[in-house]
DNA sequence: CGTATTTTTACAATACTTTTACAATCGAAC
DNA sequence: GTTCGATTGTAAAAGTATTGTAAAAATACG
């Protein structure tokens, strides 16, 4: 899976094979892993090294997979935890789900399955935190923002890029919220009069398309070749950037 | 299970016994839970009842289920999607993850482990629903899509390929998405225009002919002797990948 | 007023689509 | 096999719509 940025996954497995195998994979799939090699230490790196998402063995020495899940559960409910278990007996799976677990396995398991899953469980709970991201940061929160080597500041309203130190004016500032609002996502003309401008209905006026001449004088190295703000033809403006 | 408001539930099951039984303990959970008895009437309802998660068999009459699954994905990405199986055999698991499904249980299961399963993709669903209910929120269509060694990118319309990174127009998308939609079956010239173009009546153009050169050379490793974008002479154009 | 900013205008440049024209291929009849 | 007709492949030209952009006009603001 693509586009997933790098994640990081705790293991908690007493069995150094089982578990150097899956790390040596998660990686492979372009992941930070962890192991920790008993519940306590899970539940200690749990702690330090937060993780998003804990593969957890049921047999555990020390401190077992179950008191661990619900150790963690006490303090973050929305963690994705897969269990490990080596007895696939109904009564443990059972007990595991409605402690909250997101996933269960029964050793031995397939490979491949094992990191679909992973990867499935991942991007769920990123779609969890982007849309509560995007609500956190209210409109007006956002002071700084940097992008290629440019830099923006909202607070004086500036710019510096490649050619110097610029004043943003309030359109302007409008806009480029919006874009970086919406990064990675197309946006429409219509959608932008709508928002930055408070047009109504139908409109069929260029003032966007001369805004977007300007961002681009400003902050594209080659305003012809466009990097940051593209044109999608019959759609509309895309701002993205690595 | 508490603070769980009432959530639809679609079941696509042939077998009537296990269809009823499952909805039954659905219902007593304080669910809503209708019955849809092969894939096109599963599609049908989807479409028209707007369930909060599907209950899926993968051996249906009239449409498999996992075709109805990629279907869907077409225009939901997020739907909480549960498949049954009489096979567990792993390669129908691993196809069925990468396909997007939420998760997997191989007949014969257990009810109670089936039915916390069923709360946990709920709540997880929910915790979606919530954080988004600021922004816009319908459902959120596919957003990409892997054949061969090509990564279609439909919110950006960028695709990667053998030869980079290349830009989609908004007229490839549609047909892209029209053969994905109907991958593995036969569309006839006349129906990709009528669908794609919008065209009726008597139409002796070769434009999509054209397109299908273009998407060959974007796609195929070999455009003359094509894989995933094959001709069916007198009928039309077929896509397929394994 | 004078200045800064936004919007309109008008035209050029470009991207995309469709047509055209011809070559290649396939399938069936002989 | 060979031949013939219909279908498909494809380059290049022609057509169309969208976007880029300079410069003028309008608007806001002290």
């Amino acid at each position: 899976m693509k586009a997933g940025e790098k994640r990081r996954i705790l293991i908690v497995e007493d069995d150094p094979h089982i578990a150097e195998g899956l790390k040596l994979n998660l990686k492979f799939q372009g992941h930070e892993a962890a192991i920790a090699g008993n519940g306590t230490e899970g539940l200690r790196m749990w702690k330090t090294w937060n993780p998003d998402l804990i593969v957890l063995d049921i047999m555990l020495p020390a401190l077992d997979g179950m008191s661990v899940l619900r150790h963690i559960r006490l303090h973050d409910e929305r963690l994705p935890v897969l269990i490990l278990s080596a007895k696939g007996a109904p009564d443990d799976r059972i007990q595991a789900f409605s402690c909250g677990v997101d996933d269960y396995l029964a050793k031995p398991f397939n490979l491949a399955e094992f990191l679909l899953r992973v990867e499935r469980l991942l991007t769920r709970s990123r779609w969890n935190h982007e849309t509560s991201a995007a609500g956190a940061l209210e409109p007006t929160a956002l002071q700084r923002y940097v992008f290629g080597g440019n830099t923006l500041d909202f607070t004086t309203m500036t710019a510096e890029t490649r050619h110097g130190i610029i004043h943003l004016t309030e359109q302007e500032v409008k806009l480029l919220r919006l874009f970086i609002e919406h990064r990675g996502k197309p946006l429409a003309r219509k959608t932008l009069l709508e928002v930055g401008w408070g047009y109504t209905g139908v409109t069929a006026t260029r003032t966007v398309d001369i805004f977007l001449v300007r961002l681009r004088k400003y902050f594209e190295e080659d305003p012809q070749n466009p990097v940051f703000f593209r044109s999608i033809r019959s759609v509309g403006y895309l701002f993205d950037h690595p």
